[in-house]
DNA sequence: ATTTGTAGTATCGACTCGATACTACTAGGC
DNA sequence: GCCTAGTAGTATCGAGTCGATACTACAAAT
């Protein structure tokens, strides 16, 4: 075995990503599972901008989530407004504020020069980050959360500007499809 | 631009990963930070072992070290004792149960499995890691807590058998020189 | 000897987090 | 329709993190 392990890089990398974040965060009085939210909130599509959509994406329990989302609203960062047809649904969205926070602090400057900087080493490690993404939802863990177009539900309807979600039925939109969902399912392979 | 990009996927491996460490620490009573303190510890050498360098290594204050610390030397996950020749100095180490904890939470099962069911992914993964790893170290960030045996001022002398920090002047035994050292330097290129 | 710097602890306030209990609403029988 | 589960979300409490500040103890340099 050589030393490191992928599995200490990996450790050693999520710290100095959390304490990155903790800097970073510091400059608004935020907490690292704040900006961690903002970042979901801006990617996720209409069936995962809930708290409880929140809760799951980041491993909390749904009372968690929710005082760190009362806390962001207080804040202006994040706005909400109740569901149309389900009473006990309340759908999250980034105000202008939140959504220059999160540009501002994703990817933290000193990763995003980290990664500008790694040339040919940066398709070898998004093909082995993905791979290894992979492996853990297979070792049954957590959703998928991908991104609504490489789902199996998803369907490309004939006039080529439509797209429908096999699962709820509906209809969504291009941009919709590039966003993240909590019912995301990997198409079978082959 | 191909989605998910690096940064998307690093960010979702340290959320799954803190999750784990929540959910594999709560067995003990222990935070993920507790879990870290303990496997860094377990891999400090002598000038690593102490409130400052795990302070460090995590990216807090001072303060906030002590005082994780302090829980788990009550909990008798770690025990202290004051250095020889600084008497401002305390020197960590794991207790026969820290090491028991330790060697059961990490790597987390789910990782393991994942790591292992990895295949031949696993060589560039660790690869394109440490590129990355090495790429935030030139960015200005933090120290290396590289291991002792590839650091610049690790010295083999003749004997074979006896290794020298050319930093301190200190004699090293062969298993300290496979420990984490903050004063870890890499070697000049060639 | 005095100053300056380093190692560590103590304390306070804001916040996370799990656990529990609670309200409000939906959906599935019948 | 009506009751029963089940789901979405909030409220509250206690343990603990974390930064900031202030403090003690010791070391090193002048």
């Amino acid at each position: 075995m050589t030393y490191p392990t992928p599995y200490d890089l990996l450790e050693r990398l999520a710290t100095l990503l959390l304490a990155e974040e903790r800097r970073l965060g510091g400059e608004w009085a935020l907490q690292p599972v704040h900006l961690r939210v903002l970042r979901f909130l801006g990617r996720a599509n209409r069936y995962s901008d809930t708290p409880a959509a929140v809760a799951e994406y980041l491993g909390l329990g749904k009372g968690t989530a929710s005082q760190s989302l009362i806390l962001l609203q207080e804040k202006g960062l994040v706005g909400a407004h109740p569901d149309a047809k389900d009473g006990r649904k309340r759908h999250l969205s980034l105000t202008a504020l939140g959504r220059k926070v999160a540009r501002r602090t994703t990817p933290p400057p000193l990763f995003r020069d980290a990664l500008d900087r790694l040339g040919e080493h940066t398709e070898p490690l998004g093909a082995s980050l993905l791979a290894l993404l992979k492996a853990l939802q297979d070792s049954g863990g957590s959703r998928a959360f991908g991104v609504c177009e490489t789902c199996a539900h998803c369907e490309h309807s004939e006039g080529e500007r439509s797209f429908r979600c096999g699962l709820t039925g509906e209809r969504l939109k291009l941009r919709e499809t590039q966003l993240i969902c909590r019912e995301h399912t990997d198409p079978a392979p082959g």
